[in-house]
DNA sequence: CCGATTACATACCGATCGGTATGTGGTGTC
DNA sequence: GACACCACATACCGATCGGTATGTAATCGG
């Protein structure tokens, strides 16, 4: 039972310690001597968590990414009783753009980028964060919608789609450019894009 | 005189080949092995016109990927007398957008996201490209609010940038979904932005 | 308290990587 | 026509990769 918990406590730790290393050189570059190198474990508690550094990848995407994109995006759209503001607001949220995700990039749409046209599973494993992203979009804009602050004739749906994208690509182009003004100056247009949505 | 344009028809031979493999595996998966392997030569060829493979790979992003970008971005919006006009065709140019294009996504934004954190030297010349490609734009809007048809508050810098950025997105996104539709949709509402920059 | 199983650590494997040293046929030069 | 050099081809190298076989201490069920 105790044991349960320190085995699955190490697991965590592969698990965090994977996510570094896969946002910070991408999955194929990324080495398994090196993701352990860190934490102090071995082969042997990697291979013993996890049956290959793929399916290790796979975990990463499900349990961290994943995590991440419902802690950051997902519930805090759900839960807001005001979806269009929240939606504004979420865009123009300076501060949560920390220096290392600038710098680094979004690691979903890193993996995306990388893996996509690799491997179908990898592909598979995150188009499903992508499309429950972009649904919590979809969703937000469509309540936003019902309640009159939407026009009517906006495609909820593609624009949910819009953002998502435009979104990751500010992300990806502010990691080039290492540059956190043209980021912001990036998502503001963003926002200039979402305020047109709205009535007047 | 005759061997010189025979070494250059080889060292354009391992361009192409370069850029085919980079396009489809990324730099660092792209195997130097593979990239010959179809032309028909060998490692010879390629070290005696490359010192390494990275420079391969940065001389793939200044003279394959940069003439691409100069032949159907820069140029055309360059030439235009109607740039306002020209832009919005550019982005809903439908047919350009190639079924193999979509697959493998933007060779540029590929190799943004892949290289950018992980190699200086490859993190300039990417910029240097995308700075090209945002002028381009910047330029074109630039002389379309001097014809009047763009609104005068517009930031014609920040706006480039946004659509640069939203157009890597949206070719990163579709890349991921493998969706040709997801595509036009996701341009379509880029079209949407440029229009709400325009007069009226 | 005692086998059995879990949860790792250690040592090692073949494959593949980028890169190099050397060989060689053709080409230009005088 | 001898010689130098260019433009490759061939064979090989050490390093690193993901993965595995084996050993072992800790923990479990009975």
């Amino acid at each position: 039972m105790d044991s349960n918990r320190q085995s699955d406590l190490t697991r965590q730790r592969v698990l965090e310690a994977g996510f570094k290393e896969i946002h910070r050189h991408g999955f194929q570059a990324a080495s398994v001597c090196d993701i352990l190198a860190d934490t102090g474990l071995t082969k042997g508690a990697l291979y013993h968590h996890f049956p290959s550094k793929k399916e290790l990848g796979l975990a990463v995407i499900d349990e961290m990414i994943g995590a991440g994109l419902r802690e950051r995006f997902i519930r805090p759209l759900r839960d807001s009783e005001r979806p269009a503001q929240a939606l504004v607001e979420l865009i123009g949220n300076k501060q949560e753009q920390s220096e290392e995700y600038i710098q680094l990039g979004c690691p979903l749409n890193n993996l995306m980028q990388e893996m996509s046209p690799v491997d179908e599973d990898f592909r598979n494993r995150l188009n499903r964060l992508l499309n429950q992203w972009q649904s919590a979009f979809e969703d937000a804009l469509r309540r936003a919608q019902v309640a009159g602050e939407v026009r009517e004739d906006v495609d909820c749906h593609a624009a949910a789609l819009f953002i998502v994208s435009a979104w990751e690509g500010c992300t990806g182009i502010a990691k080039n450019m290492q540059s956190v003004e043209s980021f912001r100056a990036c998502m503001s247009q963003l926002q200039v894009y979402v305020v047109g949505l709205l009535k007047h």
